[in-house]
DNA sequence: AACGACCGCAACCGCGAATAA
DNA sequence: ATTATTCGCGGTTGCGGTCGT
């Protein structure tokens, strides 16, 4: 189709906005409305083109655009809108009053994303990063949350943030669980091996988190994360625990029942699926912790032939009840 | 103080969609 | 139905400011 023509075939001007064609194109809009754009540069007496002057308006001069530092809620709606929309700058601008798709890109590329990438969260897709470079830090990540010494300031993020990085947990939980799927022969559609990680882990019952969805009932073993991430744990009030949550018993996966605990001797690939683990009240509990050298070995001995099934990340990073349930948690 | 690297932002470019003729 | 025109969007660029050496 018919392309409008270029400022510099006609000679117009580029670059910069001068104070006095600001004040020009402010003038003619408040008196006259911009009606057509291509038409309102020579009404407006602005050797500019039609397009430059639209830009200028809506991205700068408009008068109900919000400047300044973006709030810690208009980051987190971003980050949030992102995850849903993709990079639909003006979709995402209709959502923050007085701000442009111009602004909350540049804010996008030159902040969020680099924040969301630190916290090792692919700013594409919302999903964990599973490059070689992240799962091999996951022996690192899971041997400092074992002794609970985590580099200083690692959780010392704001509150939206801290929602995201709380994602970027959970994240974690489901790069580790994709992993045992993928160790597990004859894999079992519903087998829940966080919670069976997790108990393994923390030798803790299991308790309602409002992040992975687990069996359709946005329902997670928070024991795994307090693990991954004791810092959290302690720093954010518990939620009510999961017999007091609705779905959570009756739904609990396989093999998690209060006081349960799982060994990691038990996770072998030997046809030993975890699902067969169903009587926990008969092995002991682990008094060291997840065996780091047990897991390693299974994640070497993966020949990378069986295939993975991931729990639906897409409504834990776009999940509005995620989000409310964190919102009353953090209030 | 000088220089280069990096960062943030405003503005431009090119394309497809919507609308008008 | 077809073609021309305009608009709006998303990606990219380039410039000025800041920071580090």
């Amino acid at each position: 189709m018919g392309r409008s023509p270029c400022c510099e075939e006609e000679g117009l001007k580029k670059g910069p906005w001068t104070p006095e064609e600001d004040k020009k194109l402010v003038e003619y809009i408040q008196n006259h409305g911009h009606g057509s754009w291509r038409a309102l540069p020579k009404s407006a007496g602005l050797n500019r083109c039609g397009k430059s002057c639209r830009l200028r308006w809506t991205n700068y001069l408009r008068p109900d655009i919000r400047r300044g530092k973006f709030s810690d809620e208009e980051e987190r709606l971003i980050i949030n809108l992102h995850s849903a929309l993709g990079n639909k700058w003006s979709a995402i601008a209709a959502r923050l009053p007085g701000r442009t798709d111009n602004e909350i890109k540049n804010y996008w590329n030159t902040h969020l994303k680099k924040k969301l990438l630190h916290m090792g969260i692919d700013p594409l897709t919302h999903r964990p990063r599973t490059d070689l470079s992240l799962l091999a830090n996951l022996q690192g990540l899971l041997a400092a949350s074992n002794l609970g010494n985590l580099p200083p300031g690692a959780w010392g993020l704001d509150n939206a943030f801290r929602i995201h990085a709380d994602a970027a947990q959970a994240a974690r939980i489901q790069i580790l669980q994709s992993l045992f799927q993928a160790l597990v022969p004859n894999n079992a559609p519903n087998v829940d091996l966080v919670h069976l990680l997790g108990a393994a882990m923390l030798n803790q019952p299991g308790r309602a988190f409002p992040g992975l969805l687990l069996g359709g009932e946005g329902q997670v073993n928070s024991a795994v994360t307090s693990l991954i991430a004791p810092q959290m744990a302690k720093e954010i009030p518990l939620p009510p625990s999961s017999s007091s949550l609705p779905g959570s018993s009756s739904k609990n996966p396989v093999g998690v029942e209060n006081n349960s605990s799982f060994s990691p001797s038990q996770m072998s690939r030997s046809g030993n699926n975890p699902t067969s683990a169903s009587t926990p009240s008969a092995v002991s509990p682990s008094p060291e912790g997840f065996n780091l050298d047990h897991f390693q070995e299974m994640i070497n001995s993966h020949d990378g032939s069986s295939s993975c099934t991931l729990e639906p990340w897409d409504a834990l990073a776009d999940n509005e009840s995620y989000d409310l349930c964190w919102r009353d948690i953090l209030a």
